[in-house]
DNA sequence: ATTTAGCACTCAGAAAGCAGGAGTGCTAAA
DNA sequence: TTTAGCACTCCTGCTTTCTGAGTGCTAAAT
């Protein structure tokens, strides 16, 4: 069944009275901020009729009214406007974006950084492939009789790179040879398919060359590992304790909890929508059922995208961090676009 | 003025009991704690001159008596016995102790980890050497005509290094020759030396060739920037909101603010005990006043040493902290002294 | 058939009052 | 110097009352 018109207003201005104000709001108060004058007697009717039809609920019998989430929901579907970002906002988005472009882990850290302090919510970036990593080329450097250097760059074109001593003497001139082998054996593939190829080759080279293969393969074993764990940046999470909904320690206790430790649970766009909001119950996690999550992806080049997503109560000004966050986005879009991260032959193959 | 035995046992018994209780403890609970027989009356005449001395306070005129941090200092210092680890519990630290040396980074943020899990505070990790952070060395490593790896290794022993993209072709003899040149002029600067160092270089190089040598020296300044910056890592901050201290919102909030936000500005000990315990007031940051720090330092190798803190509320049971925090500093620094990192020519000079 | 005014009703939250109890400080006896 | 005894304090938790915002219903007005 349809909603009448004026159901609608009223839903809006409860939504957005609510979100301003954080407390439950009454038929006066509506009265007063619809367009149109009608007294709050009728308010009163239409909200109960709203709330038999589960748009609205009350916390006790004599308070206003608050929004559900499918009020929320209609709320971000139909009703809500594009919120108009000020100058001021997007001046000061522009010149956060002026960031110089650096190694994308830390690229995602300050972006998370960035839109965490103009949402005053928490804040988790992180980018996602639609490949499984791997390593597609090996360096060695030699440093002294012992100690060299390994780099490592992955299919997301991060480069990693640590200072390895050795558990026996290497031999400067040998470490193009065996970086040549690195490079022939061990590129393009996953982590476990790296430690089977690592066992095969034990026999077949002399023992303390295997001793420095082996040293760079863990490493590079080390390196997929965390690069597929700790890919989610989580910034800014205490912010929910200036929020009246986290007033009670324990409800801020869990989320910061779940924040903190299940950051890979947090919510990834499934289609390809430019920004996903999903309220309250929608969430999957069940210590997100009484917060929602806006999320925006971006273009990060390669076949990577990045996703950066703002987590605050349901009560939530929606329309506004929608705005923002898509800015944000097509911001970061853009950065990446120039400073292009180049192509890998392997990619350009397909 | 000298303190009798018994006032001293007293002492004891307060900062004991108030640390397991969280409650104000009162002469009834102190008369069945202590070794002698003694009447409550006497513990009360006791406390009232321990009061007027400044060791024990009083949240309102009925209630039990709670130690100062002057009853803190003087507990940690001549009070408290050797907590003795449970074979248990060093059981459990050992395992832990079994990580794979990493980055160093990555190594601090993982004894972070750890120890938080042990302790159930939060705690921050972090490494100062007693030099500037310089570069030590330079290579460039091509990847097709426009793009070539920088990697970068800094007197501390980390390495880094990123893909960039050339904003002009770059011929793959030539990275050799570059490296060089970076290596003769850039090296064993700081990040301000650096950029002077590239301002005279701009006249004498080819512009094609400066830039390149350029991008590569911009990544070294931001290696060397941020290693100065984010040296500090700190890992399970909410744990506080588990303690009936912080159960005040705006308590919480101001701790976990200052543990995110201004974690560089957290107490490093001076002189060199193992471990350094800090009350309360003790604490020049005004957002510690209310907490303590217990800090503990282990060797990295090289010039370099770890630090590692936990910080909680002042009642804290600073025996076994103290304990488990030597432990850990202990065999860190075994760990380190291991899988030794290894010197670099400029350390070994002097 | 809506809309509106009016009014009784409900209920959370603040303020006030009350009893219980833990702990103190003091005094006087041991 | 220690201890028992006792009056006193004042926090805590409890119930009580009060107030006000907001509702739902009814009956009149449009």
């Amino acid at each position: 069944m349809e909603l009448s018109e004026r159901k609608k207003s009223i839903l809006k201005a409860v939504v957005e009275l609510y979100v301003a104000l954080a407390e439950p709001v009454g038929s006066k108060a509506i009265a007063a901020a619809l367009p149109q004058s009608v007294s709050s007697a009728t308010i009163r009717n239409e909200m109960a009729e709203l709330e038999e039809m589960g748009y609205l609920e009350k916390p006790h019998t004599s308070a206003g009214r608050i929004p559900s989430p499918k009020c929320y929901r209609i709320y971000v579907n139909e009703l809500m406007e594009q919120h108009r970002l000020s100058q001021q906002e997007t001046e000061r988005m522009n010149r956060a974006l002026q960031i110089r472009l650096q190694e994308l882990d830390r690229m995602l850290t300050q972006a998370g950084q960035m839109v965490s302090r103009f949402m005053n919510y928490p804040v988790y970036a992180l980018a996602a492939g639609k490949k499984e990593i791997t390593v597609v080329r090996f360096d060695l450097l030699s440093v002294n009789e012992t100690d060299f250097i390994a780099v490592v760059m992955t299919s997301d074109h991060r480069v990693k790179s640590q200072l390895l001593h050795g558990e026996c003497p290497v031999d400067a001139a040998q470490l193009p040879v065996l970086a040549a082998l690195l490079n022939k054996d061990f590129t393009g593939k996953t982590q476990e398919e790296l430690s089977q190829q690592l066992m095969g080759m034990a026999a077949q080279l002399p023992g303390l060359l295997f001793m420095t293969v082996s040293q760079a393969v863990d490493y590079a074993c080390g390196v997929l590992e965390d690069a597929c764990r700790r890919m989610v940046y989580t910034t800014g999470a205490n912010r929910i304790l200036d929020l009246p909904e986290y007033q009670d320690v324990g409800k801020a206790n869990q989320l910061l909890r779940f924040l903190s430790e299940e950051s890979t649970a947090l919510p990834a766009p499934e289609d390809n929508d430019p920004v996903q909001i999903l309220i309250g119950p929608e969430n999957v996690e069940q210590a997100l059922q009484d917060s929602s999550v806006v999320v925006a992806s971006y273009d990060i080049g390669g076949d990577m995208r990045g996703l950066i997503g703002v987590v605050g109560p349901t009560r939530m000004d929606y329309a506004a961090v929608e705005a923002r966050l898509s800015y944000f986005a097509a911001g970061l879009s853009r950065m990446f676009d120039q400073g292009k991260l180049p192509k890998h032959e392997e990619d350009v193959k397909e």
